[in-house]
DNA sequence: CTGAAAGCGCTTACAG
DNA sequence: CTGAAAGCGCTTACAG
């Protein structure tokens, strides 16, 4: 009444019986085949065949206590990530370098507290031998310093305020690309720039914007700071709130496109061109900034290569190297809107 | 000058000896708790707090053969993973009732061939348990007879064409949704209904169209039929050819909402109005329904509890029970365009 | 270059 | 209810 005995999956053992080596031979060849002579090599390699043996991984990572799998850690809503399109290139630029070594990433997402408990400890317990970290706001990162005591390699998207120093990371250089996106606003001829900042609680909202102040220096006028949360409404609102404080600006920076998009709608709301009256530079060259009239002028982050990046630097830090930060240029890319 | 020992993570033993008790007591408390005495399972538990131990998870998983994990397999581009919110919100559904069981979602994206091979190498490679099998396109599962004969329990979204027998799946019952989608244009008072059919290769598309046949019976003119391939573009063109073959279409049925969208666009460019002279039902209730003028009318395809059912349904598998195949019911939600 | 052996940290019949 | 023991399938010094 019962099924046929599932036929067991080959060991290690069956495959050293047929080759007519021992175990350790066939352990020697499966983890890289040094210090095998050719002859066993080959009785292995075809006794692999014939088996159809295949490595039983958590045998593997009880014997060498590794995981062979690295996780990547969004603590965001669902929402964000399938808004922002930055958190898509990151996914699929990750795993696609981590393909390459063969490594599985464990998609862990961390929106609420009780996921965060949650993936916490999975990471600390052993299921994976690193964590890429990418979350934009830093108030939600509790669990970075369970992660970094236990020792486990991780690298952040952006600066992890308050972890500088205790984990690495790879991130666009958001000071820099602030400053060059003024600049350019200047060589257009403006002087009366306002910014929407993004959210004060993250790297790149705080740096973009302390990139701004120190590009305008004397010229920043506190009334044409205002603030979203990266979302489109939000940069709507910002700029309303922007032009009935000051109708006379001339061009605006924004944190990142999505707001740029609602800016540049409130601004055609009020009869104004973009760009002839306000010009709009954004930051991120998300689809945001194509999809729509004007396309947006911004600064580019370069998001497949810093996952790229930080795979590397993840990896690396697995190896045992010392944790390192990396910082990635953007680049301006000029559209319609200014 | 080498760092000082790294303490060692505290094993059963290390709980065991602590808790005056043998390793296998400490065990039992560990999987349930049955067949241990009050005493030896406080004192375990509060050798485990003393020690702050943690289970290791590949250890526990080669001693009962089990991974504790599950697959979310995606056979989509990325572009489509993050166009399309139905993905989306497979996704967070899946990962949700999976946390609830403490199972982890690994994250397998397989655009491409060689990806899939890869993808394929680790489900049959032992690494978890099932698979949830997303994709639209059954052309692109050439995997599906290797993970079924490797007797990996999976559940499809959506039926996987060519293998109803033999892996189980949840979907949405597309062709009483068609069907009902029809009738309710009829309702309005349209007789000369056209539709977009989606991809061909596609369960959801195939039955669709499927539906819309059998609903209009001797209705049916096939130079009233199109397709595209989901995306809006494909909506647009497929609406504009409708329209060349018969400018005397008074209402649409679309195969989902975004190509229902490319729909509207070509609509209202050749200077009719939706939904007066051209009614357009729509397929999913995804965003794009509503993203836009005028709002879509369209049937609501449950992914939540689609998801949430593949879960059900994927651990029962895996327990066991013999794979099960579900189809729930589409809703629809009047707005706009019809 | 190769085999014998110990060990990775758990679970699970088996006796008792 | 509990302990001793075997076993899960690999890797890795250690001798040779």
């Amino acid at each position: 009444m019962t099924l046929p005995p599932a036929k067991k999956r080959p060991t290690i053992n069956d495959v050293a019986r047929v080759a007519g080596v021992s175990r350790g031979t066939v352990s020697r060849v499966l983890t890289g085949g040094h210090w095998v002579s050719p002859d066993a090599s080959a009785a292995v390699t075809a006794a692999i065949a014939e088996t159809g043996y295949r490595v039983n991984p958590h045998a593997r990572s009880l014997a060498t206590s590794k995981a062979n799998s690295v996780a990547f850690l969004l603590t965001e809503s669902y929402e964000r990530l399938f808004d922002d399109p930055n958190f898509a290139t990151l996914l699929r630029g990750a795993s696609t370098a981590l393909a390459k070594s063969d490594i599985p990433l464990v998609l862990l997402m961390a929106g609420n507290e009780a996921e965060q408990r949650r993936a916490t400890e999975f990471i600390t317990g052993g299921h994976v031998d690193g964590v890429l970290l990418v979350s934009s706001h830093q108030g939600k990162q509790d669990f970075l310093p369970e992660i970094s005591k236990a020792g486990v390699p991780a690298i952040s998207c952006g600066i992890p305020l308050g972890f500088e120093r205790k984990i690495g990371y790879v991130s666009a250089d958001d000071f820099a690309g602030a400053q060059e996106m003024v600049r350019y606003l200047q060589s257009l001829g403006r002087s009366r720039i306002a910014t929407i900042a993004g959210p004060q609680d993250t790297s790149g909202g705080l740096t973009r914007l302390r990139g701004y102040r120190d590009e305008m220096g004397d010229d920043v006028v506190e009334s044409r700071i205002a603030y979203g949360d990266y979302g489109l409404a939000s940069g709507e609102r910002a700029m309303h709130e922007l032009l009935e404080r000051d109708p006379d600006i001339d061009a605006v920076f924004v944190g990142n496109d999505l707001m740029a998009r609602g800016a540049i709608t409130a601004i055609q709301s009020t009869g104004r061109r973009v760009p002839e009256d306000i010009a709009v530079g954004g930051f991120d060259d998300s689809p945001a900034a194509l999809d729509g009239t004007p396309t947006i002028t911004t600064m580019r982050q370069p998001f497949e290569r810093i996952s790229q990046e930080m795979v590397r630097l993840l990896l690396a830090a697995i190896d045992g190297e010392a944790t390192a930060a990396m910082t990635i240029p953007t680049q301006l890319v000029r559209r319609e809107s200014a």
